[in-house]
DNA sequence: TGACAATGAATGAACGTTCATTCATTGTGC
DNA sequence: GCACAATGAATGAACGTTCATTCATTGTCA
């Protein structure tokens, strides 16, 4: 197969998945239709199939995308000059830095789906655990996170725990700018991080 | 209208929303028919739409069931002794008593739902606000809570993340028992209360 | 011309909703 | 107390619609 065969082959897969998360965002996995999703990618039912098997391996491959978006962010983190700065990237991009109402709508569905779809579950249980271990990691790694009262495993459960439930909260922002939403949602996450992490200046006055 | 035929109007549609949550936790609200509904309450189908318009009004009315027990709950854990306990009934009751499972998926449901009901989300909305606006007045009366760095308002949305976090993860938990699920959500919250309200003697051996 | 990409009408299953019909219960006149 | 009328809760087959999926056909490029 030459490299111009598979590109367009990946180009469509591409293609499709985006007018998907419009589509899942908008409607949700099971009432948005194929038709729906060709009409967002500006081709035709039939070449869907030729994609992808049927409807659940589109969320399949969502899912999976989302799980290779998570790893991104995991890795962008960890190259963050310090815990704070890589909590905040984290978080961001967590909530989706583009347009975090569709991020929102459609992790939430997410978790929806894995309610009921063993396959999904599987898959969404996998990517928590791999980025509950990697920040545990920058946690254990960074010098504001000493001495605490709380282990590196337990401040991450924390983080996540916050994380998420702003995202479900998120959903509920429909007309809100994005961007005044998150900054909302950054002073509660900041919140948590000041009374899990004092600084050593903070420390000092106390 | 006599007693009984008041009494029986209302236990139908008791009995017709017991059976859709079954349903709902189990399909989702879209992909869980009205005959899944009928048959799991063990009437026609036809009866429902004797007791509802359709089934947005189903869901609506599941919704307004649920805005109700939040306020019971938010009642019982104003009655307790003392804040930890009160957090603690409110946690617990927050995440589904007798089945999480159900809980979860249902309230993940009705989050996605949100997203794209405006009707559904208003509901929901005011719901959250509610029941914030309740916790943020608890802690504020409450001794535990004074001398923070944290305002009961700051707190109270730490809290729901938590809560609403840990609920969301809950989906995922398909196969294990509900007690043992409990209690690692458990030990995640008392890890924020802990950091969040410092006893007094703690704060002395500090 | 051959190989493959792309189309969209066609198909049939599943869904929400309706409604003619049944029948146990209740009310009424004697 | 009895015969009969009236009620309305309950049924489930039927309807129109929507949807995922298929496939015969057409377009495209080497």
């Amino acid at each position: 197969m030459s490299q111009t065969q598979t590109d367009t082959l990946l180009d469509r897969r591409v293609q499709i998945l985006d007018a998907a998360v419009v589509c899942f965002a908008k409607r949700g996995f099971h009432q948005a239709s194929m038709h729906d999703i060709s009409a967002e990618a500006g081709i035709s039912v039939g070449l869907i199939y030729r994609y992808f098997q049927n409807k659940e391996a589109v969320i399949a491959a969502m899912a999976d995308r989302h799980k290779k978006e998570i790893h991104e962010i995991l890795e962008r983190a960890r190259q963050a000059p310090n815990l704070r700065e890589s909590l905040e990237t984290l978080f961001t991009a967590h909530c989706g830095e583009t347009e975090p109402h569709v991020t929102a709508a459609f992790v939430v569905d997410l978790f929806a789906e894995a309610s009921r779809n063993t396959h999904v579950a599987e898959l969404v249980r996998g990517v928590c655990e791999a980025s509950m271990n990697g920040v545990t990691d920058l946690i254990a790694r960074s010098p504001e996170a000493k001495a605490s009262e709380l282990s590196p495993r337990e401040m991450a459960e924390l983080i996540f725990a916050v994380n998420d439930g702003m995202l479900l909260r998120g959903v509920l922002r429909v007309g809100q700018p994005a961007a005044e939403s998150r900054e909302r949602q950054l002073q509660v996450v900041r919140n948590l991080w000041r009374i899990m992490f004092k600084r050593e200046d903070e420390r000092a006055n106390a």
